[in-house]
DNA sequence: AATACGGGGTC
DNA sequence: GACCCAGTATT
């Protein structure tokens, strides 16, 4: 075991790397709001910051405050959200959003146990809200904070496929003690992670701690857990079939009927349960017809 | 601890 | 065609 990286070696230049090199993001600009960072955030769960920033504008523009969206129809809150991916993230903001102007009279909270307790608000959220939004301490520790510490203190080419314990230990020891220190680190070792210390290609040479990094010092040796990542099938699964239903009835103007669903996939089983678990979670509407004559028809919620 | 959950860009 | 993306909720 290497001697333990030394969380000053790592923060200064890191720290002033991103001092330097920061992406010029709307939700970080100076007149940002929590409800901002908040979106933002659930916007950037699993979405890349490219597709993020455009809806994030359209979305602040039209619904500026959490009473604005918690007022919204759902339909619209689904369309706006447009190809984010994953709607029921969509749906859960919208419930945050009520939640916000129910509990705390529209002010997003700032102590970790209330963001919790928001819907769709989890561990990375709540930490990234506390440190961006109001500038207080927390351990950010998302996708790529994880492999910026692998590689860096633990030599590893990438994290573990799932987070432990152990891991969230480190990522604390490195968390500086004042609120505006470990803000600052947060944004930072995010940003290293995205624009330097990349699943991908890493790019280095143009790292500010290559000198320090592990990994760099083991000759950045390959993924130990190569074996037990198993990449997730897009092509033929329930998500790309309830994706193509959702994409229908976003685009619809109106009610689309039972045959313009039929249409959509070529397995009517598969196709069913898509459309029943859709209902069961508050994505989709079935109007059944006026008669037996008549077929039922599908919407977005209201 | 595993699994479900979108969609698109990139190598 | 695999891999990745500022994860969360459920089982």
């Amino acid at each position: 075991m290497p001697t333990a990286l030394d969380p000053a070696a790592l923060r200064t230049p890191v720290v002033a790397w991103f001092e330097e090199h920061a992406r010029d993001l709307p939700w970080r600009a100076a007149d940002r709001t929590p409800w901002g960072v908040l979106v933002s955030e659930v916007m950037l769960q699993q979405t890349p910051v490219v597709r993020v920033e455009p809806a994030w504008r359209a979305w602040m523009r039209r619904w500026p405050g959490p009473a604005d969206v918690a007022a919204a129809s759902t339909a619209d809150v689904l369309r706006a959200w447009d190809r984010l991916g994953y709607p029921r993230r969509a749906l859960r903001l919208q419930e945050c959003a009520r939640a916000v102007v129910e509990r705390h009279g529209g002010d997003v909270p700032d102590d970790e146990a209330a963001l919790l307790a928001l819907p769709g608000v989890g561990s990375y959220t709540a930490a990234a809200v506390r440190a961006f939004a109001f500038g207080r301490r927390s351990v950010v520790l998302d996708t790529n904070v994880r492999r910026v510490l692998a590689r860096a203190a633990a030599g590893a080419a990438l994290p573990a496929p799932a987070q432990t314990v152990a891991e969230v230990r480190l990522a604390a020891s490195f968390v500086p003690a004042d609120d505006a220190g470990a803000a600052r680190w947060a944004a930072a070792s995010m940003e290293l992670g995205a624009l330097v210390c990349t699943a991908r290609a890493p790019r280095c040479d143009a790292c500010p701690v290559r000198d320090v990094c592990a990994w760099r010092a083991a000759g950045r040796p390959g993924d130990a857990h190569a074996d037990r990542r198993r990449t997730q099938a897009f092509t033929g699964t329930d998500r790309q079939v309830r994706g193509r239903v959702m994409a229908l009835l976003r685009d619809a103007l109106g009610p689309v009927p039972q045959e313009a669903v039929d249409a959509l996939w070529p397995d009517a089983g598969q196709l069913r349960r898509c459309v029943d678990a859709l209902l069961a979670d508050g994505l989709a509407v079935r109007v059944p017809g006026v008669d037996d004559d008549t077929p039922a028809t599908y919407r977005l919620p209201h």
